[in-house]
DNA sequence: ACGTTGACCTATA
DNA sequence: GTATAGGCCAACG
């Protein structure tokens, strides 16, 4: 067991390139479905997280780079996505349904 | 320890 | 489909 940060870290960490999940999945897969507010929080701190944390693949439930003006740069976000392949237009991400990786679902639900 | 905040999500109009 | 209101959980000051 590792802190909430930690936890959100790892997720994110297995998140596969060119795929995108949402804070609220995220959340849930760590037992908490309303804290996912609480992910982009740890988002904020995965910076000085060791490591390289795949931020730029962890979208809100509409698909929308909330998170892109945290990052460096308003466009480092969405450019990180389309370097993955990931189509970013108007700030969303294309075919966001089909890109959509739910760790609860791939990964499974922790005990 | 209390109050505020925050890269969200869901519901109602 | 867009706009507004409420709720949720954990960290920060």
């Amino acid at each position: 067991m590792e802190d909430f940060f930690t936890r959100v870290y790892e997720v994110v960490r297995l998140i596969p390139p060119g795929r995108v999940t949402s804070y609220g999945a995220i959340a849930a897969y760590l037992g908490a479905p309303g804290a996912a507010r609480m992910v982009g929080w740890a988002m904020n701190a995965s910076h000085h997280s060791p490591g390289f944390v795949p931020a730029h693949r962890v979208v809100n439930r509409n698909g929308l780079l909330t998170g892109k003006h945290h990052f460096g740069s308003p466009a480092v976000m969405q450019e990180l996505l389309e370097n993955e392949g990931v189509r970013v237009i108007d700030d969303h991400v294309d075919n966001f349904s089909c890109l959509f990786w739910d760790p609860v679902k791939e990964l499974g639900e922790p005990d």
